[in-house]
DNA sequence: ACCCAGGCGGGCG
DNA sequence: CGCCCGCATGGG
């Protein structure tokens, strides 16, 4: 096939790609044969894996031709130094039994509006409709392009496109109580503020004007910061995260969010989001 | 039938 | 600040 090839240590795809991340919302990924279709922009990106003994081959190609490298290093932050973020987030045996059981679960980098939606979307929900809820909002309000053999891949739809339609057909989408928040958040983020610039702030001041944008809370603006702009401090506490916390390193007591917030920074810090990622992976399918 | 899901905004004390 | 509630929808 055409295409180059990228190889990469410790990437697992299928950890990566089905562990509640944007692309688990829109992509189309065959686990059997370890192949992943998405939509970058208005082109269509295809990656194939291939597992190795020590590493992971990674066969990916662009609809329009050009090089498909950068967007692989970059969404699955192939350039990181993934032996010594580990060798930092191994503070204890839990953790550490988390991380091998996933090891080679990555972190991607996702765009920031897509993962505005797809956060604004998970809220009060679960995987697999989310999943559905998006791939439906790109059949009604993204535009069609041609894929790699000749099917038809939907782009995610833009601020613009969502500002514009009507909340009755957003909410058809399955949204639900969502549905007044993505446009909200639609209108916001195509007039009033360009969330690409925001890049060039520190976690911090990022979170502050995420928060300032309609159904984005304090564990949604999280989540866009961790995969949407790459701060791997940033640690969303979800329903999940919360549990596994409570049973890890609390005894199984409750705690605050603002409690298990402080934990995990003190613990962590720069990388806690990064933990956090093994946390709920690990937690879900366990407890 | 009942419970839960990668929460948030608003109202109240 | 913390607490409590309603919120739409579908799958187990």
């Amino acid at each position: 096939m055409s295409g180059e090839t990228i190889l990469a240590r410790d990437l697992h795809p299928r950890y990566t790609i089905e562990s509640g991340q944007p692309l688990t919302f829109y992509a189309d990924y065959n686990p059997e044969i370890s192949i992943i279709t998405y939509p970058v922009g208005n082109t269509a990106v295809e990656a194939r894996f291939k597992q190795g003994l020590s590493s992971t081959s990674i066969s990916a190609r662009r609809s329009d031709g050009k090089s498909a490298v950068g967007e692989i290093m970059s969404r699955f932050r192939l350039g990181d130094d993934i032996e010594s973020m580990y060798d930092s987030i191994k503070t204890d045996r839990k953790i550490s039994t988390a991380i091998e059981k996933y090891r080679g679960m990555r972190i991607t980098k996702n765009d920031p509006w897509e993962t505005t939606i797809c956060f604004i979307v998970s809220q009060f929900n679960n995987l697999k409709r989310i999943r559905k809820i998006i791939k439906g909002m790109m059949v009604s309000f993204g535009e069609e392009i041609e894929g790699f053999g000749g099917e038809t891949i939907h782009t995610f739809p833009s601020a613009e496109a969502l500002a514009d339609a009507r909340l009755e057909e957003i909410i058809k989408c399955g949204t639900g109580f969502r549905g007044k928040y993505i446009k909200s958040a639609a209108e916001y983020c195509s007039k009033n503020i360009e969330l690409g610039s925001l890049s060039k702030l520190g976690y911090t001041e990022l979170k502050e004007e995420l928060l300032l944008i309609d159904g984005v809370g304090d564990k949604v603006a999280d989540c866009i910061a961790l995969m949407g702009y790459g701060k791997l401090e940033a640690f969303p506490i979800d329903v999940w995260v919360k549990r596994s916390m409570e049973l890890m390193y609390f005894k199984g007591e409750k705690r605050s969010i603002k409690d298990i917030h402080a934990y995990a920074d003190k613990k962590w810090g720069s990388l806690a989001g990064f933990a956090q990622q093994y946390i709920f992976w690990y937690g879900r399918g366990t407890f």
